[in-house]
DNA sequence: TAGATTGTTAATCGATTAACAATC
DNA sequence: TAGATTGTTAATCGATTAACAATC
């Protein structure tokens, strides 16, 4: 489903439609049938008109007066996010972390279907994780030409990461999911997502010592507590 | 080290701090000794004004026509985000994930120690994880009355995820790392940060959608691509 | 109908970018 | 000194929040 405005979509909108997606599904095993933005809002954390506004790029979904039919919600965010069909993922790294991704049921929940799993280490290659075989990344065009995936993962040592990309990016991928600690160098089109714990960690800390009294211009934190990513 | 100027710091400031931190340990690997906001630019994709904004916050760390003292910035960082000593975590989940990231060598290059892993699951409980013996979530609190650790990350399924955190700032911790996708309840003064692959992969999955002509509003992701997070 | 709640426009807020005087 | 580059102020841009007319 195409913003209909013709309004940018704020990145940050794309985000929470995957936040009220989740929420919708816990409300229709609840047998809830309908809600309004106010009470979606105490579900959330995220308040009512940024709710409203967020769907109101990509058209109406609401009845004034009434509020929101809750599985037609649902099913409608998740065509704007292409939730409703199957996403193939490439995932390059087989260790740890890869091992944990391809493991995590989270991601068949959300039509998301890793297709292959790649390594450069030869120790690796042949063997088994989980359900998959680790195939050599030297093989991950020839092999994307059959899996035709648009999403590719990266799960590699820092030093590997940009190879890793360079690999995806010749084989169709898309849209890159990062977790290796560098800046990767694409070209126009493709969008690159980092999720970096270092990160992650490296701004809680920060938050820790403000609260040490170390610091007494702290900056307002009042109302980030609560607040979903 | 607190903000000099009473400002408010923007957590997304913070995060860039993060990246500016892990390119300077490259350049002193490197041997470069001294370094022009534009040519980090360069290196990290951020714009130069924004490098220097984001300085501003804590102080003035270069030299007008010259340029930033590689090691001395980079130590200001470290000092700024607390990533000059080191910081106590603890882990609740010893699934998947959980084992990824005790085995993550990234956590002890940034002095983050993992002290302690729990589990709910008496099947895990006593077993051994890497180095770590995993405990039960029930002595959280009584193990962290003598590990005092101000940080905890979440790696438990989504249903267990509330009570994790209650168990954590029961604990004292302060600052939360969820895994889960949940939305959190904390008092006031914790702060939550959110890591949802799911949400990352729902981002790109929109993406790729943009780019097959669906849609002939497509939103201007003309700068995304080379984007740090 | 009266009350509730939407979708949207306008106002506010905050973050990014640009420009430049100060300074090495 | 002349050239380079900082730190900061002001301008721009974009996202969030508030308000309200439309509508069920």
């Amino acid at each position: 489903m195409p913003p209909t405005t013709g309004q940018r979509v704020p990145i940050a909108a794309l985000e929470r439609l995957a936040t009220y997606h989740r929420h919708l599904l816990d409300l229709e095993q609840e047998r809830i049938t309908t809600i309004s933005s106010a009470s979606l809002e105490t579900h959330t954390g995220i308040p009512a008109a940024q709710f409203r506004k967020d769907l109101s790029y990509f058209g109406e979904f609401g009845k004034p007066g009434v509020g929101y039919e809750v599985s037609h919600l649902r099913e409608s965010i998740a065509r704007i996010l292409r939730m409703d069909r199957e996403q193939r993922v490439l995932l390059v790294g087989a260790g740890n972390l890869g091992a944990a991704l391809v493991g995590y049921p989270g991601l068949k929940e959300q039509r998301l279907r890793l297709v292959a799993v790649f390594d450069n280490n030869y120790a690796k290659i042949g063997r088994r994780l989980w359900d998959m075989q680790i195939l050599d990344v030297a093989t991950l065009t020839e092999v994307n030409r059959e899996m035709r995936a648009g999403i590719g993962i990266i799960a590699v040592p820092r030093q590997a990461a940009q190879g890793a990309a360079d690999a995806l990016i010749a084989a169709g991928v898309r849209a890159i999911l990062n977790f290796a600690p560098a800046t990767l160098r694409v070209p126009p089109g493709v969008m690159v997502r980092n999720v970096s714990f270092v990160q992650e960690l490296a701004v809680l800390s920060y938050h820790l010592a403000s609260l040490d009294g170390e610091d007494v211009t702290t900056p307002d934190y009042s109302n980030v507590e609560n607040y979903e990513v």
